[in-house]
DNA sequence: AATGAATGAGAGTTCATTCAT
DNA sequence: TATGAATGAACTCTCATTCAT
């Protein structure tokens, strides 16, 4: 049962404990999210979160000292999650066109394979993002993603290929909000439109869209 | 013992009654709003909406039911909000072009002065739109909009200025994203990039970027 | 079981819905007053005190707020007793040295029958007197009980019975102590000294003795 | 695994980790004094003690077995600490006057600079003094000081200066309380009266009201 | 002798809801 | 139509205590 078992011998003792320690946070702390990012901080159930993790209760208090720190704690590690990727794209290679494609086409599926990430955002925005502004963590540094758009717009612009004067930060909130607003909101849009877009086809041609519509526009140029 | 009995005579008859009735409940319905929009079905305190608006606690229940019941008429408040305003929309009259700026910017202003829409429909998709779903008013019936938006494309593309083959749900989609997003994420976004997504400048800005993008994208085209 | 029925016809009913409601904060107050006095603020226990007065344990948050309104309110229940039974005592017309007598006499007695108010005041003491402190009514104007002192011993000394020169409030202190500690400690001081201190013949002879020891110290005076 | 183990040889034998042992002990019980006679048994916490003490929370478990056992130990240590006090007084010398105003007023100093005598007396009393009937060195034995009132009465009887008749537990008792009830109720005292009784010009007087009141009482004797 | 991890029982408090008038 | 009183279930958090090393 106990990860200690399968170590034992080749681990020094402290070690181990340390190692359980910590895989009992993480344990705590993927159960978290799961809970926050579905009911939000109030509507999240610390004995739910306990269940999910298969922990008794009090750990949680004992590991984070309230709920609220917990919920800070989660809302860290998606954040954190979502950077490291981010870090990892390389797309210097790429032509500015296919490379912007790249782009966008990365952010949405990231959203696509997290629904974590949007339910944390959702309830931290309603929250009016005070566990945002309290962690340094997060708000330490740029988006990298921020310098990758920049970038790509700049090599664009000299290339010829891209309009100039577009701001990044304003053009990566449009590109975001194209995807995310899709994931965010595909419930009630599937039900007012009479439409399932969970279905992959509509996942994927509305995917095809959205890099048309950012690269191209509706407009049939001269 | 009750107030219409001790002060019969004084008062004008069942209509006034019907009438006060009827603010009572309208009273309801707007504190509810701002409340379930805030914090969501569960989040909300049928506390706080009775002294928000002013009553008595019981008085909710007397109309409502439960806190489901209260929730699922704002929810239909909400929408029927907003139904309303797209109903008026006359854009038949205006170039295509002008026609389709004019509904990103409606789209954009609506989300700009009704910050409870967002709340609540935020709220609604955690729940998995249970409750848009239970609302036969709000499906029943396409939105208004899509209908627009598909006679502005199909106008458009007569017209030679719009490129063929989008579809009009899809490009709905995207259109509102930039702006929903905008809105429903601003708080974590301007804490992530230090920039006060809030300022009115910043506002019109974002405005003007999410007509240009969409109505020519980024690339320069020969 | 309901006060309403047995008064039902003779009453007009709010008034008696308000008698019950004032009723209820009064069991709940009785039930409180013996459980923070024998346990404290920390030691009682809310459901305890529910129990006591048999009421559902959320009443008392109904019309106390919280466990520190309640203890708040007890507190100045148990002093606006003693102050009551303080405001009726006349002992002008008595002789100096028999007012001074039935003064001290009148103390000792009155913690004979109320060890809730010795086990109150112990607790608040611990708690360093905050809740007295943030009570206006109880601070609010002197102790009556001092100024009966002040006139007795003025009586006294112009009478030439009495010293001059006493402090009526350091005086009494020091007859209330002599009192209150007999009470305060009689568990520890029957243990320690091996005597039951409830038993009546031993109060009684205490009770002279403190008078004696009061009006004539120690010494034998020439 | 023990640090005794892995520091053999580097370290003193036995004795000193006796000594160690013995210190940590103590520590732990100072600790517990603190927190116990501010908060009585009940509300005294583990984990404030173990932190005042600076020592792990099990530690207090290994020594003292439970938390009631730790409680005991204070006691009796408060208890041990008065009475080796008392045994050192020496008052056959004096006259009898003077003999008792030093009672009077050692007993006096002494709750003056021990207030955690005070508190754990006052909580033990609001348990009906079971821990101390529960120890055998507390009632194991006449209080010293007892005897000392004793004879110091007979002395001053048989030198004509005190009255006969007075028993010396009874005046032991309201000796003490005299003291005892300015330092335990100081704090409700002060804000009841308007009038602060930490303030060292006031203990100055008081003390001297006390031993006056006591020798010579409220009556001028012809 | 000493420690960090883990637990179960129970405490105060909140909250939607119902009762009774 | 409107209100104050009352309730039961559930929730967050605390605390003494034990486990395992």
């Amino acid at each position: 049962m106990s990860t200690r078992a399968t170590v034992a011998g080749t681990e020094p003792p402290a070690p181990a404990a340390d190692a359980q320690a910590n895989s009992t946070r993480k344990v705590i702390l993927a159960a978290a999210r799961g809970e926050f990012s579905a009911k939000g901080l109030t509507g999240a159930r610390v004995n739910e979160i306990a269940a999910r993790a298969g922990v008794n209760k009090q750990l949680i208090y004992y590991y984070f000292d309230n709920k609220a720190g917990l919920y800070q704690a989660a809302l860290e590690a998606v954040y954190a999650e979502i950077r490291a990727l981010e870090r990892e794209l390389k797309l210097g290679d790429l032509p500015p066109v296919d490379a912007m494609a790249s782009l966008i086409g990365f952010s949405f599926d990231y959203l696509s394979s997290h629904p974590d990430f949007i339910g944390m955002l959702n309830h931290e925005n309603a929250l009016g993002a005070q566990y945002v502004r309290a962690s340094i963590p997060i708000t330490a540094g740029n988006s990298p993603l921020i310098e990758l758009v920049a970038a790509t717009l700049r090599r664009g612009v000299a290339a010829g290929v891209f309009r100039s004067g577009i701001d990044p930060v304003e053009l990566y909130i449009s590109l975001a909000g194209v995807s995310y607003f899709f994931f965010s909101n595909r419930m009630t849009l599937s039900s007012v439109f009479g439409r399932d877009l969970s279905d992959p086809k509509r996942v994927a041609a509305y995917r095809r869209h959205i890099i048309a519509l950012a690269l191209d526009g509706l407009r049939v140029q001269p």
